[in-house]
DNA sequence: AAAGGATATTTCGCCAGTGAAGTAATTAGT
DNA sequence: ACTAATTACTTCACTGGCGAAATATCCTTT
């Protein structure tokens, strides 16, 4: 695998040539979803990489994670937030309980719902695992300063907005 | 599913009582972790929803067009810049060889490799779906200045510069 | 209180991506 | 010039995620 700086390069030659090809061709944007696509990409896999000693992906990470900040939750708040289909939260929940890192009940009040509770053993890997993320969190964004941040958090703010009413636009009462 | 501004505030809230716990948490970088995760996984999503109707995915897209911009390109070449398995790329030549959009030659001097090249069947199908993918791509960086753009490039390229050198920390000779 | 509609979760079948092993062609070492 | 190592691509088996349909419970209306 080439190292980054020439992969970016190649990237940004390609979109040129296109550009040249179709005038209208917004190329800013273009290369910043390029960019945008390849960090997330890297950041997923870079993650997966960290976990996966401990026999967790990345959706069961962060599903363990929303439940370890409340005690519990059902399924569906589950699905509201992490943006997940509620057949992928089943499977994530079938292998979380296997792993006797979470606890699966009927609700008593709606005997539709199941609550998903974290257990000591939960909160244990939680433990285990978060700490020596760190570094590399850290890391990934070391170049930058707090402005730097605190910039980059506004723009990621506004484009998630835009991209959400792009696709649902204004259902509103 | 939840419209954006509530997921983001849910999300700062879930990572705001995990940094209570954790208080060496580098709560910014966590945040700015999954916002890209976030923005990125959306920004895919839109991408596929709108190549779907054409039959293509995301992946063939990005190859297709790498190999519009260049003419030809072997699959070594493609995989080097695309960040794709080897394996993956041999699936989405297949792909793109069923569907007439490119062909397969191997290779004279080198009898193992196998030149991809677009047919114009390929360059038409790239004129029919690309310039109906411009307004989304400028709808989601619609809010930004075009300092903000300028800016979050070269932030976004420092990140993608520091992960690289996480993953594979200075192997020159 | 029975029927129709809404909601929560699961099951099923499909597509995309990956690692490990396999095959074929080229290059390097002696 | 012959073996060994390298490189290019493919095949196979497996995991992760998704949409559509199935099931079970609850709510609403009559």
């Amino acid at each position: 695998m080439k190292r980054m700086p020439e992969c970016l390069a190649h990237m940004d030659e390609g979109i040129g040539r296109v550009g040249e090809i179709f005038p209208d061709l917004p190329v800013q944007e273009v290369v910043l979803t390029r960019l945008l696509l390849l960090v997330g990409g890297n950041l997923l896999g870079e993650l997966e990489r960290d976990l996966k000693p401990h026999g967790l992906n990345e959706s069961d990470f962060r599903t363990l994670m929303m439940i370890y900040s409340r005690g519990s939750a059902t399924p569906t708040e589950l699905c509201e937030y992490a943006q997940q289909g509620a057949t992928n939260m089943t499977r994530i929940a079938n292998a979380l309980v296997k792993a006797g890192l979470i606890t699966r009940a009927t609700s008593a009040e709606d005997r539709r719902r199941i609550v998903l509770s974290i257990t000591t053993a939960g909160k244990r890997m939680v433990r285990k695992i978060l700490p020596p993320l760190f570094p590399n969190v850290h890391g990934a964004f070391a170049s930058l300063t707090t402005n730097d941040k605190r910039t980059l958090d506004r723009l990621l703010r506004q484009i998630a907005v835009n991209l959400d009413s792009l696709t649902q636009p204004d259902s509103r009462p």
